[in-house]
Order: structure tokens, then sequence, then C-alpha cells
DNA sequence: CCGTATCCAACTTGATACTG
DNA sequence: CAGTATCAAGTTGGATACGG
């Protein structure tokens, strides 16, 4: 008496498995920092600079990242501290649908453009 | 002189159709209802049996992905009226996409959890 | 059946200030 | 330099009720 799953929701449902993992690389800056990071490791204030987001927002999505093993964390204990991050394997493993992510992205964002504008000009009558 | 982008934030900059297109696809929703759709034309309830997700929610992220041009409306004039869903030319693109996001998730879905709970092992001390 | 309108809870993002 | 704490503001998700 097995129960297959009646709504596609009870796979990729709040709280399974797989949907955290969507979200997770269905995510803005997760798309962003593996793109960089992809380029080796990489500093804190170096990513925050490059990508343009607050420290707190960093941070956080570090840590997120760290804590799901996608992402490793390495301290120096120089002066000042230097603290660097690199993909871990698994991490690695995001590069290429990454990198499809951000091709499918540009070479669809101009079209997208146009079909919102003519939408939008469709609906004031 | 041209001016090359001093930040990866510029290209991917909030505003940009970029950073507007990464976050259409890069969104759990796009990725769940376009893998339903690629299935062939589905109507809202359908999609919303089998997706577990509020109508709010849907009628939104189907008005969005119309606007977009990823996503076509059909309105079937019975009584009581029936609309049809389905992916437009410029919205299969998403279709390998998403499958490799998806398989990705499903993938890695059981080592996240395992780092996750390792992580949060170490940290309670 | 297919939505929209309203309202509300929860999460995300960010600015600022402060610690090691 | 690399974070954490706190607070403010915006966005998202959902429940419910109602209109086409």
């Amino acid at each position: 008496m097995s129960t297959p799953p009646r709504h596609e929701g009870e796979i990729y449902g709040t709280g399974t498995p797989t949907r955290e993992a969507v979200d997770r690389i269905a995510s803005r800056w997760t798309v962003l920092i593996t793109h960089v990071l992809e380029g080796g490791p990489t500093r804190f204030n170096d990513l925050k600079n490059r990508l343009g987001v607050s420290g707190q927002v960093l941070a956080r999505t570090l840590r997120d990242l760290e804590r799901d093993g996608l992402v490793a964390r390495r301290v120096y204990p120089e002066v000042p501290v230097r603290v660097e991050y690199e993909l871990t394997s698994l991490g690695g493993t995001m590069c290429p649908v990454v990198r499809e992510i951000r091709q499918w992205a540009e070479l669809t964002a101009e079209a997208i453009g146009e079909a919102r504008a003519a939408y939008d000009r469709g609906q004031r009558s």
C-alpha cells in the first residue's frame, strides 16, 4: 500500500528537502555569489563590493550556504583578520546550473522587457 | 575608452533587465509552474491543486508570467468558464533550465540535509 | 470555475551602529 | 576587516469573502 503523491506539491511541498534545495539554488543571491566564487576563493568585502549587497544580507546568505555545505569559510588569523569563502565540491555542482540560469537570463532579458511593455500598453485602454 | 563594469552588481544590479530575468526564473513558483506546464495546457484549479498553492498567489504569479510573455492564457467562454495556461515559445526556453534546477535539487537534497544536520550539531556546544 | 479585493502574518532587505 | 544587533520598510504568502 504505497501512497503515491497526489500533488506535485507533495514532493516539492513546503518543508520537504527537495523544495528547500530548489529554494536554495533558485535564489538571487546564491546565483550571484556562486558566479563570483566560481573564479576562486574570495574575501568578504571583495564579495560585498563586487555584488553591491549589504554586509548584513551577505553575511546571512554566506552562513546559510555554509550551513548547507555549499560554501567553505576559511579564517586566516592575521591582523586584521582575513576571511575567504570558496565553493565546496558539493557547491561546485551548482556551477553548471547557475551558468545556465545566467545565460537564459541574458538571452531573454530583452524579449521579456518587450513583452512586458506590450502587455502594459494593452492594459491601459 | 569603454567603461567596463567595476562591480558584477552593475550588470545584475537591482532594476536591470538581466537581474529581473534572473529573479523571474530563480523563483520557486516559476520553477514549479513551468514544470507542470511542460506537460501541456493546464487549467487554473488543476495547477492550484497540483502545486498546493493558494489561488491568490497562483493568480498573481500567472499574471506576472503572462506579462513577461512566458505563459499564454486562453479563455473558453463556456459555462462555467474554462481557462487554460500554457507555455509560449519564449516560456518553453525555460524548460531545460528548470529541468536542471530540479535535477540538481533532487540529487543534492540529501547531502544538503546531512550537511545542515552536521552544522547544527557542531554549533550548539 | 476563475479570478479580484481585503486584510494580515511572516519573511526579506537594508541602513546604521557597535564588537572583536 | 569581518561580522552581529537592532530597527525600519518593503515584499511575499495565504485565508477569506465576494463578483463575473
